[in-house]
DNA sequence: CCATATTGACTGATCAGTCAATCAATTATC
DNA sequence: GATAATTGATTGACTGATCAGTCAATATGG
């Protein structure tokens, strides 16, 4: 509401945007604050004054991304009836068309490598993996697995989300967000059949 | 044979794998000339004269990790009798012991994330992507498979094992790789099911 | 006027790559 | 077999460029 905080906000956020678009484009964070302040019509210097340093800086953008990520989540998991049904909200909003473009995909890849060397960059993903892997054993276990089998599948299938992403983001063709939705809810329906024919051995499969 | 020649391979082998420990000890393909070539107990000078620069011992790092990998894959390839053994000898070599340390899966994680900004990296990960691909596939056109159907499964198998390594890169608990083993395995054996049933609709499933 | 926004100019550090100069080994010549 | 010529190995010192971060000075809005 204060307009100078309002004003600062809007530089963070446009700072963010062009870190977010350099980094896509160029798919390196090899990336200069000038390159990113120039981006966002300022100096350099002003991108020190409102984020400590290039690194606080990275890790805002990182932290923006996993916010749209999650809210995507979270949007298509409040409209899913049952837990067959949030399964695969959590899988579609993970491959949401706002998250799975070539740009934003290679943005994820070089946080991933970030993390390496990273602390923070890290700790961010952890957060992301964690949610994710709950996200998937509450529907799992309301679909009747025990805790060890729920924990055993939703690695899997975060795996593979994240391999998935990882593909992408070196696939000379292109792929469609549907594909990439295919690919693991094709996956969870082999290993929920399985699961289902191991609770019930009397031959009933759906 | 030359005696030359052969202290020119022993350096340049030394060099990469001085490389290799360098990157994957510090988590980031960040890594100076100088640390590369101090590692090796050489001069960064020498490092300029084997190879061209620093991209080039960077790219000849790679080649010889994704080179040792195909052989891991090959060897064990030999040794399997039958289309469903050869699909477990692909995944076993896949995470075989010599690959599958903390430092080796950084170093390729590092390396995925360089083929964003380097064509040549990218080629040589289309590489291995391409003869992973290839050898999943004639495996299961040989269970019986078409070709649409062996693609797609290859396709996932292929992301899930880059997903598994996505996370032993970065996850704290260190996973072993017969964990890892079973995780592939286990996705393997819900898809072969479901062809076996697609196939065979008169129940029988094995 | 005051506070905040914003900048240009600067600094100190880092690094890839170059180069001319040694050093070692191999080969050619007598 | 001794010696000179040639080639390759190796280095330290240097350069040119790049960049993160600083700071003092200036604009701008309240």
């Amino acid at each position: 509401m204060p307009p100078a905080t309002a004003k600062a906000e809007t530089r963070r956020r446009a700072l963010i945007g062009a870190a977010l678009r350099e980094i896509s484009d160029r798919g390196s964070l090899d990336v200069t604050v000038s390159q990113i302040a120039t981006r966002a019509g300022v100096s350099s210097a002003l991108a020190h004054h409102y984020f400590g340093g290039k690194e606080d800086l990275i890790l805002a953008t990182m932290r923006h991304l996993l916010a749209e990520f999650g809210e995507g989540v979270v949007c298509r998991l409040r409209l899913a009836e049952g837990p067959r049904a949030r399964l695969s909200a959590i899988i579609a909003g993970s491959f949401g068309p706002e998250q799975f473009h070539r740009a934003t995909i290679s943005a994820w890849l070089t946080f991933y490598a970030k993390a390496l060397s990273s602390p923070g960059a890290s700790r961010l993903l952890s957060v992301y993996q964690r949610r994710l892997r709950s996200n998937l054993v509450h529907a799992l276990r309301a679909l009747g697995a025990d805790r060890a089998e729920a924990g055993r599948i939703a690695h899997g299938a975060g795996a593979l989300i994240d391999g998935v992403y990882l593909r992408e983001a070196l696939a000379g063709p292109r792929t469609t967000p549907e594909a990439a939705i295919a690919v693991v809810e094709d996956h969870l329906d082999g290993q929920l059949a399985r699961l289902v024919a191991r609770q019930k051995p009397n031959g009933e499969t759906r």
